[in-house]
DNA sequence: TGTACATCAGTGAACGCGCGTTCACTGATGTAC
DNA sequence: TGTACATCAGTGAACGCGCGTTCACTGATGTAC
């Protein structure tokens, strides 16, 4: 049963959501193809009419959740603050649901081991956020869009990913045992981090 | 052909050790038991004469990795400062053998997703970690061991080790595609951190 | 101390299962006339 | 606009392979006498 060029084109789509989502909860070597097609309503047999090969997939879906994960994160109010980000991110919401998060916290681990192409993926999604972000503290400390990043920009923005990514992945490896560890380690790095850039401006 | 308890014990302990690296070198979905009693020299049949099943091999692996880290990261130098600790572990020696290397940066997130009695593991690793780096900035603050551990000493400890995790997947996620980018990150994180402490001292 | 034998760590073949990938087939789509 | 037919997205069985686990077997160990 052929399926009108629309149709396929959607259903291409419906395959990247699932294994975007998948593989951020599951892990890249957690997930089968066929879970994936069977997610988008499909069967695995024609997942090779859209990509040639599991990798091809993996590196599509996780170009696909960088791509998302920006407007996911900052999209809905295109104006809110650094701190605003900050408290979203280290928020439980996003810790319970690493389907629709930070690719980066969710696969950055699994992309290392796999290397080749998908460090490329990483990597470049990876310099994106230093630079957007550092975009956002050079322009909060002029109050005015556009502003030249500076050096220490950078290096803070790099301080603040990293304290981010490290913290969901500490939140999310606590959260089943210690429930309490976790919801601490999440308020105490909202307020580290807000505390350092409130000084870092003053 | 039967061995003398002490081969056995000895055996074990080999497995364990292999486990233990094999695991944080390529995930816990990413190694089979044949891979781990092969590395150790023996065949897969005689594992569960040791383990109940892959699970508990797991368990006790990262239990492993959890000791031994901590005196892998200090235990060479007793005596080292927070600096010290913080630039190993932010180093590309640590970033290029994460066999070896810290069990939180290398498996927190396939320990998140296995959930269950891992994540005691890991949950109670981490709070471990969290005391022992809080005393040592307390101690730091008094020059005297043993000093109380405040609340913002335990504040810091965390942002200081969330930075120190999310920093290490970051530079490993990064480190074959964009090789300068992830040397930047682990040099730029280790001064904004040493910064960071000398400016709370201050 | 010496002998007989039960124990059990380790071997390697075998199991059922799920993986990624291939392929003959189906039949609605979309194009050529 | 209507008809004939090539295209090709999707199906589902099949493939070779590696997984975790089981089990009959081996033979040195270690114990009971």
């Amino acid at each position: 049963m052929k399926v009108s060029k629309a149709q396929a084109a959607e259903n291409r789509q419906g395959i990247l959501d699932a294994a975007a989502r998948l593989y951020r909860e599951r892990g890249l070597t957690g997930v089968g193809v066929a879970d994936i097609t069977r997610d988008a309503g499909l069967t695995h047999g024609g997942l090779y009419r859209h990509f040639a090969s599991k990798d091809a997939l993996v590196q599509e879906a996780c170009t696909r959740a960088f791509d998302w994960s920006i407007p996911v994160l900052d999209g809905a109010q295109p104006h809110a603050t650094v701190s605003d980000r900050i408290e979203r991110y280290l928020s439980p919401e996003h810790r319970d649901a690493p389907g629709s998060g930070c690719p980066v916290a969710a696969l950055a681990v699994d992309a290392a081991r796999a290397g080749g192409e998908l460090s490329e993926v990483f990597a470049q999604g990876i310099e994106r956020n230093i630079q957007r972000f550092a975009q956002l503290l050079a322009d909060s400390a002029t109050d005015a869009g556009g502003a030249t990043i500076s050096p220490q920009d950078r290096a803070r923005a790099i301080h603040v990913l990293a304290t981010m990514v490290g913290g969901l992945v500490l939140a999310r490896a606590t959260a089943a045992a210690q429930p309490a560890l976790s919801d601490e380690l999440l308020t105490t790095l909202q307020a580290q981090l807000i505390g350092l850039l409130d000084e870092e401006t003053r």
